[in-house]
DNA sequence: AATAGCATGTAAGAAGTTACATGATTTC
DNA sequence: GAAATCATGTAACTTCTTACATGCTATT
């Protein structure tokens, strides 16, 4: 549900798009919140122009697609944006890493928490950056919710490592 | 992997335990990262056991199975923190819906941002209350990137609530 | 002429969900 | 004695990943 869902709303975002065009889109601005590649997309645009949530505006050169939602589908993504309870599960392999990584002593957790911090701050900063340059509204508040993400995590590997750090210190 | 990898990190940081109290240290702690339910996890169990890095050090009443970590499982553990690069893809159903919330008008776009900003607030506030009677320094650590997380949210809905407010307001 | 990017597809297998199934023990 | 919680399991289904497969177009 959630592939098609996202699907939907980023063709109501940006338009009219093909299979190749939502999977980059997917790379960049929804990463951050979902991930699918190619071999998933594919089959499930076919599903839901099946049953008339998107239609084919437009067939190119080397079997190009070009999909745009129909009205059917936008009640359905409406639906779901304010019926639908979302569920509250997580799934992040980084995060997940990170959750662990107290486990190992401080000489391997610290500089490996503070690597990550700085991943997370060169993340942040590439997000404000795009954030400056963004003319549409929508795009600018979704790119904002990944530099929010960002820093979070960032403060929190710097004040891990801190904690770490000092606890060996003192101990 | 990464359900074996949590299920090898949840065993080191909580000792001895069964598939059923991993199942709630699941849906406790580590659900902001990763998430299981006990149809997956039981046959987890099974499988690593079975290639030796956890073993039952246990069997109580009605078939109940305590495992722990075997000197393998940590030893792969430790290797899945230290070298693996992790796949930095996300999927978050309720951050989704986030994302795609500015789609919609701002009449119904901001009660349900300042909703979910409100959910985000309690989360929080449940998570420094847990925080503040930790006594285990990891376990602490833990429920901090929940704190930020939920921070980062509640801040991001909020400030995006604001903005297209003013935005409808000026227009 | 080679490389990168555009563009789509499928098959096999792994991971995850839903639903069914069972039964003891503790708390109200 | 009813309800909640402890405790494990499996089967069918859906979702997601990996790997293979193809071929055009633009750039260097």
């Amino acid at each position: 549900m959630s592939l098609r869902i996202a699907l939907l709303g980023l063709l109501v975002e940006s338009g009219a798009a093909s299979g190749y065009g939502l999977t980059k889109h997917f790379e960049l601005s929804a990463g951050n919140v979902w991930h699918a590649k190619h071999s998933q997309i594919y089959p499930e645009l076919r599903k839901m122009e099946a049953d008339g949530a998107i239609e084919t505006v437009e067939e190119g050169a080397r079997g190009k697609r070009t999909y745009d939602v129909t009205e059917a589908g936008r009640v359905e993504l409406r639906r779901w944006l304010v019926e639908h309870e979302p569920e509250r599960t997580i799934r992040n392999e980084a995060s997940l890493r990170m959750f662990l990584l107290p486990l190992l002593g401080p000489e391997e957790s610290v500089p490996l928490l503070r690597a990550e911090a700085a991943m997370y701050t060169t993340r942040a900063k590439r997000l404000d950056e795009i954030c400056s340059h963004i003319g549409n509204d929508v795009s600018m508040y979704q790119a904002r919710m990944g530099y929010h993400n960002m820093r979070a995590m960032e403060a929190w590997a710097t004040e891990t490592a801190d904690a770490i750090e000092q606890k060996a210190a003192g101990a």
